[in-house]
DNA sequence: ACAATTTGACCGAT
DNA sequence: ATCGGTCAAATTGT
């Protein structure tokens, strides 16, 4: 219950960065119609990357510093290996991202060049599609942690919502995403801190947040695993990022990620 | 024969 | 009691 509070400032500092990004989108629109020419409109352009930049920051910190309830170490579960650390994810970071694919069968776009293995399918109360989960093809022999779960969007069946649970350890680990991810991670606050043994966390990244950060860097996927299943629930950001109004951000970012690149990805971190 | 996927059951959290 | 996540036996694919 506490919280929100605090973050107030940053959400409407950053909703307001939106407003201006939306309303130098239309300026843009407006400007191309007319002149051919675009000096004004180059301008807008480093205009408007400036305060996308802005509020990628914002939101990023308002969604990446966990909400306090640090310290619980909720339990060292004892007992059940297996089971043990499955449910209590709590306090383990994950990262989040959404894939379009170019087409329905278009799976290979979801795959991020790492080995998985499905281990599961559950339909997911309120979700049209049901949510696969994955785990490291190498969990028995390497004893890798590495898990995600893939969900497909109920109204945009190209959408699928990708999240990423604990690091890889066996030898994907040296995957030049994997790695990135890790040592991203490892910045985020709150998160370093504990990211000895068992679940370092892992995420492989790729996409969106350089994307977004450099707007220009062309982003690739390589292919491997087959998932089967993805899915994502439409793109909630304020589900991802709960200090978010629900309202205009929502769309704002979908519109301006989604459309403007194509297969396009991206990622939250948050702390679960 | 081995590896990956499917699917129902089980378990912990809420 | 319900839901989400995982396990493991059965099935399917290579």
């Amino acid at each position: 219950m506490d919280g929100y509070g605090s973050y107030g400032g940053e959400k409407s500092a950053l909703a307001s960065e939106l407003a201006q990004v939306l309303a130098m989108v239309r300026e843009l629109e407006a400007r191309m119609d007319q002149d051919p020419l675009p000096a004004a409109a180059r301008e807008l352009c480093a205009e408007l990357a400036s305060s996308v930049d802005r509020s990628i920051r914002i939101a990023r910190s308002c969604c990446v510093d966990s909400p306090a309830s640090g310290s619980g170490s909720p339990r060292s579960d004892g007992g059940n290996a297996g089971a043990a650390q499955s449910k209590r994810r709590k306090g383990t970071p994950c990262v989040r991202r959404q894939l379009r694919a170019a087409s329905v069968q278009d799976a290979a776009a979801l795959d991020d060049g790492l080995s998985w293995r499905k281990y599961g399918q559950k339909d997911i109360l309120g979700a049209k599609y049901p949510r696969a989960y994955f785990r490291c093809t190498y969990r028995h022999s390497q004893g890798c942690l590495a898990t995600k779960h893939v969900q497909r969007a109920d109204g945009d069946p190209l959408l699928h919502d990708v999240v990423y649970h604990g690091a890889h350890t066996c030898a994907q680990a040296a995957h030049p995403s994997a790695q990135q991810l890790r040592q991203e991670l490892q910045l985020q606050p709150g998160h370093g801190a504990q990211e000895d043994q068992a679940s370092p966390l892992a995420l492989e990244t790729e996409g969106l947040r350089a994307a977004l950060l450099e707007p220009m860097t062309p982003y690739s996927f390589a292919t491997v695993a087959g998932a089967g299943a993805g899915a994502s629930a439409g793109a909630d950001f304020a589900g991802w990022c709960p200090l978010l109004s629900p309202t205009a951000l929502d769309w704002q970012f979908e519109e301006l990620f989604t459309n403007a690149m194509e297969p396009f990805q991206w990622d939250l971190y948050t702390a679960n």
